[in-house]
DNA sequence: ATCAAGACTTGGTACGATCTCG
DNA sequence: CGAGATCGTACCAAGTCTTGAT
């Protein structure tokens, strides 16, 4: 785990000595907003990175061993320990003698602090073995603690409100707006029933949009506008090709990806900047920079973006040479050679935590107190499991729930208070401090060009929170260490240097074949892996980027094809091609995810593929309401009217089988994408949820976009994106604040109501000479004209307009999380030529992190259509 | 055909930074 | 100028999908 052994507690600050490169990132403490849940998560972090360092042994669990048994191992490095840390509580008082423990293994000490049931005495007598520091500093915390114990649990007990409405149960938990997004799509027109449309002529709609508002819920109706309709002539299909082809597109040039290979043709074109109007200052320089590392790369590379399948083929030959002296010999099965990402690699490694933990394991879950996290059983479980084997079985500490966390607690949110109290100047020292130390490490080299690097930082030690009822949620996530990192980097660059002497890595490869940098082992799930990976905003990443766009936007050529053969199958003899037929129509209509298996020791959530019988209701005469935990544990709560085949063929699959049985019991992802690849090269189920939220995004905007002024186009598109979050259900959970909100802005509204009321009083006089009346105060008014009145009159309306516009907007998007779309799922090329033919400014739609993410995009013509 | 490892994309949240309004 | 609202980002969990092995 990860709390080692420290000794100390101090937190804080200091502690010098160690060799550790890096510092900790100051501790954050902030305060504020105590909410619950807010905290928790910070609190976490921190708590891991808050000391320094400090040996950590071992343990093959991550607990430090040495603790457990009671000895103490000064590690090597471990200085001596430093006073107590702040925790001007417990620790250090209590502790004389522990401040110098230095490494030993104060962990399990400390963490006994904290908790307690029996009395002090008790303890004291038990603690022999601890180390006497250890012991020492406990005490403080331990009397409340045997306080508590009389009481009952104490964590349970406190706060449980916020952290039951925070977590979890995101998904609806209050009011009805809180009603699954895609309820509230709006009921348009009923859905249409593919067999009967036409398919050329409907193509560009999503099928999504018309999905019905659930009737049930209670969602909003008004809101949900309908979603466009209007077909545009462009989009015709052209069903008799197959699908693969790529179509030319008005403005494919800007795909460049498929054209690489005419690069030198290209280049040019991609060096005029007639666009640059339409780019930001900032990026316009960017974007050369881009664009000429663009080309080298493509010089250099093969490019990988070329044609897919040319692609493989040249790079097949090119991973074979390379793998000669690449050094793995065995390629693991997820490597495919047959693309090479890159020719050079260079970077710096990753960078660890602070080694000393001050607090331990205790920290990591008091500082959880207020959190939902603890309120679940499993959590507590889980984490009483691991601290109780790290701890010893013999320690004093027999029972979770008669340990109080509380001081421990107050300490860290002192700590927070204490940062936040710090002057800016110290703050900006702080952060130059860490940014000076994390430098070497935020950049890479690829093909020589110089890359940001995503994470470059190991995750620190703390307790998995696993969303929903994760069953391995509360479980100690020990410390990572050089021993575990593999890093991956060219033949010829240099290995970076471990970052904790004495400590090396635990492999270096040099394969082409992949992107990442650095990965480790899931210390959560030993099958699972957490990569370091390059920025979105680096070409590798943009070029993946650019062509899952281009990819969705080649399935606008087949989709009508492809619906028309799903619908034929919705009534073949064949269930297992009724199966996928009827699963190609859900995920194409409702944008769901494939759905793969999951294991037992995940949470139990579905996708398509993957649905139980009980998670669709039949509702005569024609209409599915579905209602499950999807991804993340977000509800997915939609009923919607399908055609009568889809209907009847559901219930033909639920027949005979009990609700927790699978819906498609003969369908599984690999089968269902494995079909859809015959159906388009390159086809999975996830491209259609790119596909219908581009279309959406493409078709809305073209249809509501009007002259006006630039406010109106961005409600336009904020309205465009709101609909694709919906059909996507990106949620996300009410803030704590909103209702508050709200209310403030009703009395504003009522406030200028009633000045509203006043000055048309005060017009009438005006009219007739007559002078205004008093003001609240019984001030005399400035005698104003009648015109100067109809003004005020005027502006006072149109304020009044905005802020009840505000308002609706406000409440509308309250559940609804709108990054995740325009991160994701939107081609940026949409946005990018919208803005062009509507001289809307892009930095106004994307942030500084999207421009650079998406800067492959900018250059895109005004006239490109998804 | 199935399985599992591996690699990479997608997703929500908390927090700190920045903006806004009184 | 300060409190609260909003924005931007770090973080890391949880999906999808591919591929080699069996």
């Amino acid at each position: 785990m990860a709390v080692q052994s420290s000794t100390k507690l101090n937190l804080c600050e200091d502690e010098d000595d160690e060799p550790l490169v890096f510092k900790r990132y100051s501790t954050k403490s902030k305060p504020n907003q105590l909410n619950a849940e807010a905290k928790k998560l910070s609190a976490e972090r921190q708590v891991g990175q808050p000391g320094k360092q400090v040996s950590e042994q071992r343990s093959s669990n991550g607990l430090n061993s040495s603790v457990q048994n009671g000895k103490m191992v000064p590690s090597t490095k471990s200085p001596p320990a430093k006073s107590p840390l702040a925790s001007p509580k417990a620790s250090t008082s209590s502790a004389g003698a522990s401040p110098v423990s230095n490494s030993k293994a104060s962990t399990s000490s400390r963490a006994s602090p904290v908790s307690k049931a029996p009395p002090l005495t008790t303890l004291n007598g038990q603690s022999k073995r601890l180390s006497e520091q250890n012991k020492s500093t406990t005490i403080k915390e331990e009397i409340n603690s045997i306080e508590h114990l009389a009481q009952g649990n104490s964590d349970s007990e406190d706060e449980k409100p916020i952290g039951a409405r925070l977590g979890k149960v995101k998904p609806s938990e209050d009011s009805d707006d809180d009603k699954p997004l895609s309820s509230r799509i709006a009921p348009k027109s009923k859905l249409g029933t593919s067999g009967s449309r036409p398919y050329d002529s409907n193509e560009r709609k999503p099928v999504v949009s018309k999905v019905q508002k659930n009737g049930s819920s209670t969602m909003d109706k008004g809101k949900a506008s309908s979603v466009v309709s209007s077909k545009r002539p462009l989009d015709k299909v052209n069903s008799s090709e197959n699908c693969s082809a790529k179509r030319p597109k008005v403005s494919d040039s800007s795909t460049s990806a498929k054209n690489k290979q005419v690069s030198a043709k290209q280049e040019p074109k991609e060096e005029d900047d007639d666009d640059d109007d339409f780019i930001p200052i900032s990026q316009r320089s960017k974007k050369v920079a881009s664009d000429s590392k663009t080309s080298l790369t493509k010089l250099k590379v093969t490019k990988v973006g070329s044609s897919s399948i040319k692609k493989t083929i040249k790079k097949g030959q090119k991973a074979s040479k390379i793998s000669k002296y690449s050094k793995s010999t065995t390629k693991p099965p997820g490597s495919n050679d047959g693309q090479i990402k890159w020719i050079t690699l260079k970077h710096n490694g990753v960078i660890f935590p602070p080694p000393y933990n001050p607090h331990g394991v205790a920290t990591m879950y008091a500082v959880m107190k207020d959190t939902d996290y603890v309120q679940k059983e499993t959590f507590r479980i889980n984490f009483w499991a691991d601290w109780h084997k790290f701890l010893g079985k013999n320690h004093v500490i027999q029972k979770l729930d008669a340990c109080d966390f509380t001081p421990i607690y107050d300490w860290y949110q002192n700590e927070k208070e204490k940062k936040k109290q710090m002057s800016t100047e110290e703050k900006k020292a702080l952060k130059e401090e860490k940014l000076k130390q994390e430098e070497k490490y935020m950049w890479a080299e690829v093909d020589g060009d110089k890359e940001k690097v995503g994470n470059f930082r190991v995750e620190p030690p703390g307790l998995f929170r696993g969303r929903g009822e994760h069953p391995k949620s509360g479980k100690l996530k020990r410390r990572i260490r050089p021993s575990d990192v593999t890093i991956n980097i060219g033949k010829d660059a240099p290995i970076p240097e471990c970052p904790i002497p004495g400590e090396s890595w635990k492999e270096v490869r040099h394969d082409n074949t992949v992107t990442w940098l650095a990965f480790w082992n899931d210390p959560i799930n030993q099958k699972e892996f957490k990569y370091v990976f390059l920025a979105p905003s680096s070409s590798l990443k943009g070029k993946s980027d650019e062509l899952k766009y281009d990819k969705a936007r080649r399935l606008t050529d087949c989709i009508g094809k492809i619906r028309a053969s799903y619908t034929k199958d919705f009534t073949s003899k064949d269930v297992s091609k009724r199966q996928i037929a009827v699963a190609t129509y859900l995920i194409d209509k409702l944008a769901l995810r494939a759905g793969n298996e999951k294991d037992d020791d995940e949470a139990d959530t579905v996708g398509c593929c993957t649905l139980k019988v009980e998670n669709v209701k039949a509702i005569p005469p024609n209409s599915l309401e579905f209602n499950f935990l999807g991804k993340d544990s977000i509800r997915y709560e939609n009923t919607v009217e399908v055609e009568i085949p889809v209907y009847k063929a559901i219930m033909q699959f639920q027949s005979g089988k009990s609700g927790s049985d699978d819906l498609f019991d003969l369908l599984d992802t690999s089968r269902l994408n494995a079909h859809l690849k015959e159906k388009m090269d390159g086809l999975t189920a996830k491209v259609f949820r790119t596909y219908n939220a581009s279309i959406t995004l493409d078709n809305i905007l073209n249809k509501e976009t009007k002259d006006g002024d630039l406010s109106e186009k961005l409600v336009v598109y904020q309205h465009a994106n709101k609909e694709v979050a919906i059909i996507c259900n990106h949620q996300r959970t009410v803030s704590k604040s909103h209702s508050a909100q709200m209310s403030k802005l009703t009395e504003k509204i009522a406030e200028l109501q009633g000045n509203l009321k006043e000055l048309k009083v005060d017009l009438d006089r005006a009219k007739k000479g007559k002078p205004p009346l008093k003001d609240a105060d019984g001030k005399q008014k400035k005698n104003l004209t009648p015109e100067a009145l109809e003004r005020k009159i005027a502006q006072t309306n149109a304020k009044i307009e905005k802020m009840e516009l505000d308002m609706r907007i406000k409440e509308d998007l309250k559940t609804v999380a709108l990054g995740t779309s325009k991160i994701n799922y939107l081609d940026p090329r949409i946005t990018v030529a919208w803005c062009k033919r509507h001289e809307v400014p892009i930095e106004k739609i994307f942030n500084k992190s999207l421009l650079a993410k998406f800067s492959w995009a900018m250059r895109v013509e005004p006239d490109f259509r998804f």
